[in-house]
DNA sequence: TCGAATTTGTGCGTATGTATC
DNA sequence: GGATACATACGCACAAATTCG
């Protein structure tokens, strides 16, 4: 452990005694730095490397030009990712949005003949370079983004001229499985795979957060009852806004 | 984007090349920043900033005292979790550890009579202050740990006179269930929240992992017939080492 | 065995860039 | 566009960890 000086410790208390004292409202801009260096008798680099601890805590979050702000506790909202047959809903996911209606729902842009590179063909089990259907979506609540995600389809699936039906979202599942369903494939199962990650500069700026905030990537891959592959996406969720739900039956094998 | 002088970019490129060009072995260690600084003539402070943005980047490790050295792609290894009814396995959950047999296995310690905080009693719907079993687990494979777990279950169900088998460990499911089931309680179903964390100080020591590497943590909970919190359990799996796969089948209700 | 040399990591200052108001 | 805010690049001194004679 070092043990130099670390007299930015001593600030970072100082500052966190006077947040728990509610001197700052949530979401009240702080002080600059200079003003609190100079309060404190200290440089402003104290000042930021203390403050960067308070935001790695997630007490505050700063932004160039704008400033240091007490950080609301975000309401983290709950993503449902399971098997729910007792609901006896034919969907196999859902997603807890809850109250919000308002400004809420997916934006989406779709490009065709995307070239599939090295890792997306073996993603989907295709040819590097054949062509595939391209959709980014943005999920927004309250007209703010709270989630991002990317999709691919093999085009030699979806069909060229056929119409997509990016509206529907890579959510909830009903989108791809009803889909497919549509042109005669029956989506059979998905599989997931959960990572951590850093928000990138454009991540951040997108869902608001700070850069460097955690990410959960799910890359999903749906197959159809053959085990092709026919659609597989990233979905970008900030851990900040998200809670995700696994839940899996146990022990009700009927064969 | 920042574009000041951004020296240290060149460097860093500089390094790729080399490395790119197999100048080094995998795990070999490179010239300390010293020398290489002296080769190139910059500061010293420059390689060390290109070196931590290799780093990041998963090209190489570093150890205080040690040296910089090329990191080795590590084995990444599957773990699943899924319901995986055409293997007719009665597990619900299985642990891809392939060939690896030698020095494999769970270590574990356990400790009765915990009194649960309240974030745990919030896990376990039980009163703040009530006794549990705690658990700690390393699982070793070729006589390293790659994963960590901790698992605490409400005293009132495992009762405080009756061994538990921790040996059993945490995964595979099967642990749970069986221990569960004999002593008359079953298992109906598991919740998981996984969510991304970077490790600390003593988890990148256990785990041979450099600091602030990326994880996943997975809170997981199992529950009874009656949606009574048997178990629970976090689940701390560094990305570089695990890809996390949950699988789940599509539209076969059969009510 | 133990202390010195080596190597990486940390604290902190200054100059300057970039974003926002 | 100027003023003000935070962010970054970089240097230096020194601490901590490891290695080695």
């Amino acid at each position: 452990m070092p043990s130099a000086e670390r007299d930015y410790l001593r600030i970072a208390d100082l500052l966190r005694q006077r947040i728990r004292a509610g001197e700052w409202q949530l979401g009240e801009r702080l002080p600059s730095r200079a003003k609190l260096a100079l309060e404190y008798n200290v440089k402003a680099t104290k000042l930021q490397k203390a403050q960067e601890l308070l935001i790695s805590e997630g007490l505050l979050e700063s932004y160039a030009g704008s400033g240091t702000f007490l950080r609301e506790p975000p309401v983290r909202r709950r993503m449902y990712r399971s098997l729910h047959p007792e609901l006896h809903n034919p969907a196999p996911f859902r997603l807890d949005i809850g109250e919000v209606t308002e400004g809420s729902g997916w934006e989406s842009q779709t490009r065709s003949r995307v070239r599939a590179g090295e890792r997306l063909a073996a993603r989907l089990g295709i040819e590097p370079g054949a062509d595939t259907v391209h959709t980014t979506y943005e999920f927004l609540i309250g007209g703010r983004p709270t989630q991002l995600a990317e999709s691919w389809e093999p085009m030699a699936i979806t069909g060229s001229s056929r119409v997509v039906f990016p509206d529907l979202g890579p959510y909830s599942g009903q989108g791809v499985v009803a889909r497919m369903a549509a042109i005669g494939v029956t989506v059979d199962r998905v599989v997931e795979h959960p990572r951590p990650d850093r928000a990138t500069q454009s991540q951040a700026n997108m869902l608001g957060i700070p850069v460097h905030d955690l990410l959960t990537v799910i890359e999903r891959t749906y197959y159809d009852v053959n085990g092709r592959a026919v659609e597989t996406a990233d979905l970008v969720i900030p851990d900040s806004r998200w809670e995700i739900t696994y839940e899996l039956p146990i022990g009700r094998q009927q064969p």
